[in-house]
RNA sequence: GGGUCGGUGCCCGAGUGGUUAAAGGGAACGGGCUGUAAACCCGUUGGCGUAAGCCUACGUUGGUUCGAAUCCAACCCGGCCCA
């Protein structure tokens, strides 16, 4: 028994960062081995944002682990928090969504952690923290915010160096902690899961909870995921990321575009492969880096969509990118036979936004139209049925003559 | 409420009457190098026009001027200090 348990801590320590505290996780398994009482795992998703990331399926995978082990996920869509937005990590005011996009967003969310969690009935629960909040009265805000100081708050990083900066923080702001906090009452969590950036959140959780008689919970804390850019987190606002709906082949060739150093992050956080066996395909001396980095991007596209698509994606990459040669698959764009400008030609193909951009496209030698490099943008085209219009690597559009 | 500083291109940020489609950086895009990368190097980055050129742009609205991002007025938004 004691033994089951310290296998179920080691299983879950891999790939956190903090764990507030061992001690209280590891009993509260045992007493969950022993009344057979699932413990309740809550995660907070914010809806502002409706498409998840690879950056979200670090902490979703964790949650995974946790319903493996027996236990129950509770997803807290958060509904009523991102009308007032999550300071987190952010050094200016979120703008507050309407009630509408957060719903639109809640669903596709759920559909996509469905990808990761398991959505049976009795391992994952959702709730939309409106439920409660929405019912509060001034008195019980005021009795909430009474277990708060300025103080507390303004320790807390980002708000620190907003203040600190001079830059505005919205005294709605401040309430966001606590709601969360409040959540964790609401639906008696045993554990908490979050980023790192999520960590002051949730250990108020504790606080709240404690506050309100409850045993407070343990807070587990999961790396943020770096970005394709290897510099910042992964986030859709940066445009460095991987979303879980992305294109096989999208996916397949984003992962190919991080940096070789990258490689461990991901393989430690995005697939289930044994540390050691990580450290030797990561290890250039044993392992040819785009061996290594193929292997992670067909591993990370299988566990999305399956085997023989990640194969395919990483055929058709190498087809493209390595040889050069045509994708499989390129847009077909209707087009009258006259004769046309060729930067107007990438205009009409949609592979570039203005005219004036598909000029400097083509002076700068990005233009490709049957294989034969564009370098004049007066040039007339006759387009002609098939013809295939390239630029940079990874645009290509596929003429039919309309009449 | 008073004082003061500020709002510039995708973002940050220089510019304080003409030579400014607006320095510099970031980012993105195109090219080179490569292992597909990353790093690095070169180039490009408002729109329309074959071109000459034209139009639009520096919080908003008006005004001064031959000419304004730059001066003035009002307004909107924000920071800081004082109350």
């Amino acid at each position: 028994m004691a033994q089951k348990i310290a296998e179920q801590m080691r299983l879950l320590k891999r790939g956190t960062v903090e764990i507030f505290t061992e001690d209280e996780l590891s009993e509260r398994l045992a007493d969950s081995a022993k009344t057979g009482r699932q413990l309740r795992i809550k995660l907070g998703l914010d809806p502002t944002s409706a498409d998840i990331h690879l950056g979200h399926t670090v902490v979703l995978r964790k949650m995974r682990q946790f319903q493996d082990l027996g236990h129950k996920a509770v997803l807290i869509i958060g509904d009523y928090t991102a009308r007032i937005g999550d300071p987190s990590g952010q050094n200016t005011t979120r703008p507050m969504l309407s009630p509408q996009q957060i719903e639109e967003n809640a669903k596709t969310y759920f559909q996509q952690a469905g990808k990761i969690l398991d959505t049976s009935e009795k391992k994952l629960e959702v709730r939309y923290n409106s439920e409660w909040l929405s019912e509060l009265r001034l008195a019980d805000i005021i009795k909430l915010t009474g277990n708060m100081t300025v103080a507390r708050m303004l320790e807390r990083d980002t708000f620190e160096l907003r203040h600190k900066k001079g830059d505005p923080i919205g005294v709605h702001e401040f309430l966001y902690p606590l709601m969360q906090g409040y959540d964790s009452v609401m639906i008696k969590s045993d554990v908490e899961l979050g980023g790192t950036d999520q960590t002051f959140n949730n250990l108020v959780g504790r606080d709240i909870q404690r506050a309100y008689g409850q045993k407070p919970q343990i807070v587990i804390t999961t790396p943020i995921l770096v970005g394709l850019d290897g510099k910042e987190k992964m986030s859709k606002s940066k445009g460095n990321y991987i979303g879980v709906t992305d294109q096989a082949g999208d996916m397949f060739g984003k992962i190919m575009s991080i940096s070789d150093d990258m490689m461990e992050n991901y393989f430690t956080l995005l697939t289930d492969l044994p540390t050691d066996e990580i450290k030797e395909l990561v290890n250039p001396k044993k392992t040819h880096p785009k061996k290594a980095k193929v292997l992670l991007g067909k591993t990370i596209v299988a566990a999305f969509y399956n085997e023989a698509t990640a194969q395919l994606a990483a055929a058709e990459f190498d087809k493209v990118f390595a040889q050069g040669q045509l994708p499989d698959e390129i847009p077909e764009i209707q087009i009258p036979p006259e004769p046309i400008m060729a930067s107007k030609l990438l205009l009409q193909c949609g592979l570039v936004s203005s005219g004036a951009e598909g000029k400097r496209i083509i002076k700068q030698s990005g233009c490709t139209i049957d294989g034969r490099k564009i370098s004049d943008p007066n040039e007339q085209i006759t387009p002609t049925e098939g013809m295939v219009v390239q630029v940079g690597k990874r645009k290509f559009a596929r003429l039919k003559i309309s009449n």
